[in-house]
DNA sequence: TTATTGTTTAACAATTTTGTCAAACAAAGG
DNA sequence: CCTTTGTTTGACAAAATTGTTAAACAATAA
């Protein structure tokens, strides 16, 4: 193979993504990325260096398409429920696949040293406005628009993480907790509108 | 010292709570946690013969506190809407403190071969029948029950989980986000209860 | 063909983390 | 004092994990 060949490369991210935030493995070792990808573990060190670096790779690639990903949908112009709807939906899909990214994106945060450099996006900020004027309308409770945002972004995101605890405490199966959870979107629509 | 003398061992324990659950260090090693306590490693092995042990320790320690609390509420007699709150109260003052617990305790579900075994209390059935009622009454949302306990935990345990994620986000101090945390409760009961 | 480039592998080395042990130490009772 | 019991420590061993290297291998182009 003369000419680069990135398709091993692209498998190990590939498996490294679903051990890491699929399966919930955050501290899975080379070996266990190797494994599941099915190729020599050295193959990881080729391509990515060290463990660390491969972790980081994928983990803020990760972390950087779901922030765009959320932005796109916060800067249309669609009207403020129907934004609110698609942020559901974009988050759903994404949690459906990678439930573990969240919890990796906030446990990682507290344990980085060199932290984040401090964001605050501005699209946020508007959105927040947006919540602003929809709580004076009175579309949905007054309170802070922060408020606004933790509810949506709690109602969302939390029955992924804590998934098998709820099939414990609910004595429900896999299945029945799916169709659950397929049913978040309007309970929480619901929740979130005064019609 | 002939007489049994626990002061070192419940040190330990108390230090390996705060290093895990409330800093969410959840893969300190021995040594992190000698040092953050001060003592010997080789006392980690003295008392708790493995790292793995300690950990399990005061986590099903722990997990257990939780569990026993939150039942205790739910199994009172208090009139529903009071009892929720009470459930807030007791969840806020712990996630104040261990943060960390909850999610210890959904990812480390996940990874575990030998299961809990499987629970689906009593109590959690008899208060879902509570809830049902209270959706007959048209005091909350109409959905399966379930969902109102989901949304329940979820505007509770979430904005403590991505605590560092909201404070970037929303661009808040620790000060500005300790004020939103303490509004919650009102924000939820607000939230749930059609008045 | 063979030289070149990139890929894969096994063997090995280094590091980190865990676990063991024997000896030192401290308190209390006889 | 000295024996007993429980505690603490440092030195050491073992295991797990990560990282490096050199050599084998495969594909392609000159």
């Amino acid at each position: 193979m003369a000419i680069k060949d990135n398709k091993t490369e692209q498998h190990i991210i590939d498996t490294a993504m679903h051990v890491f935030f699929t399966e919930g493995k955050l501290n899975a070792t080379t070996q266990d990325i190797a494994d599941a990808a099915g190729v020599n573990r050295t193959l990881i060190h080729y391509y990515f260096r060290s463990r660390d670096q491969l972790f980081d790779s994928v983990f803020e690639k990760a972390r950087l398409a779901a922030m765009i990903e959320s932005e796109a949908v916060l800067e249309t112009t669609l009207p403020f429920k129907k934004k609110t709807e698609k942020l559901i939906d974009v988050f759903l899909k994404r949690l459906k696949t990678y439930p573990f990214l969240e919890i990796a994106i906030t446990t990682g945060l507290n344990q980085m040293e060199t932290a984040f450099p401090a964001s605050n996006p501005k699209y946020m900020q508007q959105f927040l406005k947006e919540v602003q004027v929809e709580m004076n309308k009175g579309t949905i409770q007054k309170s802070k628009p922060v408020h606004f945002m933790i509810n949506l972004f709690s109602l969302i995101v939390y029955p992924f993480i804590v998934k098998p605890l709820n099939l414990q405490l609910f004595g429900l199966s896999e299945q029945e907790y799916e169709k659950i959870v397929n049913e978040r979107k309007k309970v929480i629509m619901g929740l979130l509108f005064s019609e």
